[in-house]
DNA sequence: ATCATATATCGTCCTACTGACGATAAATAG
DNA sequence: CTATTTATCGTCAGTAGGACGATATATGAT
């Protein structure tokens, strides 16, 4: 039995070939709410529907590097200070009718980028809020309830499962600082919490809570007006990799 | 620009096939130790080397499927009641000196299993200590410093990524019982963490966590004296799906 | 039988963290 | 000059968690 599996794997014809793609859900937060870039579709299958920007990993690029490949290329900016990480694979059999597909989806969070969808092939990405397309992710929201339109793929669920992954890492890690641009104030990241997790904080208590995290934050010396009101003073990202104690989700 | 890549993404021929593997970090507690299921490789590359079970995804199947399959195979019994789930994909361009391989990572958690390399591909499968061949992921014990045996691939990293998504969820998810039988004790279950973390707990406080976190265990009604002094309440697991509050690891 | 030992379980004390919320500071809008 | 907005500091009570004492009930040794 054993020699009959070692046979099998090292046949490759009895083994057909995948077509293997990375997805991208690139996050940011606009106007105080969670946004995505999607894409719309120009072909078949699945043409005129909404999806997420990505493409066909190249035979001498490695997954991580075809991912910031295509981030390069959708976002029009290169060497952007864009959080990445994987997210998942997915892998269902007809997930893509013309062949068989194995799509690795990654996480990217981006600050509000100044030129969104500038470069080449940017042209017919944009950026949309996440509650408008999967207002079920945000049920503290008076969801309007409108026929947004659907996904091509299983890439709705795949966003889904992004947001999702970026609701926890902000909960144990600093990563709500990547939303923001090098300097920003409390506010501001209060906001992105805010605006990921659909809820709104306590302005006091998340200021203590942030500033009396080791690490966190770092005061960067300046203050700002930039949000109307006392001006608030400005902060960089701390050196942590892991908050302690964390940020925790109102229940 | 957007129009090319179209047809780039089209075309089978500029875009070549890409094998896909599934392997599988299958953990358990045997003996208080973290263990992991190993092989050892019969042929090129890497003959004689250990590896993680696995093999290649089939046309009809389903990377989860493909994931499952393995782990009937390879543990020799099958509908085990084992937690599993994807942990991540490895691409790097040369991980395989054969072809372009990319593996999709899965994690299982099993508790000690009563026959544990029974069936017929398992049959070179076996539990190894996760100490004894990855000791840097456990400092608080005396590394013996032993040279142990190199891993095929990059499976001592796929193994160390597995231990450490183990840990992580132990804190924030009922998982740690993924590691008992159907009906275990509170002792049985701060043993799990002990090893899977590779520290020791205070048994008091332990004891009052894990009963004061609603929803995590529910009394079985029994007692058993398994493991030698007071007979111990026996429990089987709850319904929450998230700890509230969570088991935090100690600093 | 008695004692040593191991595990289980309950309770106490103290500190840290958190949520609710009052109060003050410093900008802009009218 | 006043209302409004945002920022920041404090207070207070409730909860959770680490350190650790005390007791309960089994097994194994003498």
């Amino acid at each position: 039995m054993a020699a009959m599996t070692e046979s099998e794997l090292y046949d490759p014809a009895r083994f057909p070939a995948f077509a293997v793609t990375v997805d991208l859900v690139v996050l940011t937060v606009r106007d105080s709410r969670l946004s995505a870039l999607l894409i719309r579709r120009g072909e078949e299958p699945y043409a005129g529907r909404t999806a997420l920007p990505g493409g066909f990993v190249r035979p001498a690029e490695s997954l991580g590097q075809a991912a910031r490949r295509e981030l390069a290329e959708e976002t029009g900016l290169a060497d952007l200070p864009v959080h990445l990480e994987q997210l998942a694979t997915y892998g269902t059999v007809d997930r893509d009718p013309r062949m068989r597909v194995v799509s690795v989806a990654y996480l990217a969070l981006a600050p509000d980028l100044p030129a969104p969808t500038a470069g080449g092939d940017a042209a017919d990405a944009h950026w949309v809020a996440v509650a408008d397309v999967l207002p079920e992710l945000f049920p503290a929201a008076q969801n309007r309830a409108e026929g947004h339109p659907p996904f091509a793929f299983d890439h709705a669920r795949i966003l889904a499962d992004g947001v999702e992954r970026a609701r926890a890492k902000l909960e144990y890690t600093p990563l709500a600082a990547a939303f923001c641009p090098p300097e920003f104030t409390v506010g501001e990241l209060r906001r992105v919490y805010e605006a990921v997790w659909g809820v709104t904080l306590d302005p006091r208590n998340f200021h203590r809570k942030v500033t009396g995290t080791p690490g966190y934050v770092r005061p960067a010396g300046g203050t700002t007006t930039r949000q109307g009101g006392r001006p608030a003073q400005l902060f960089t990202r701390g050196d942590v990799t892991l908050l302690n104690p964390p940020m925790l989700r109102p229940a």
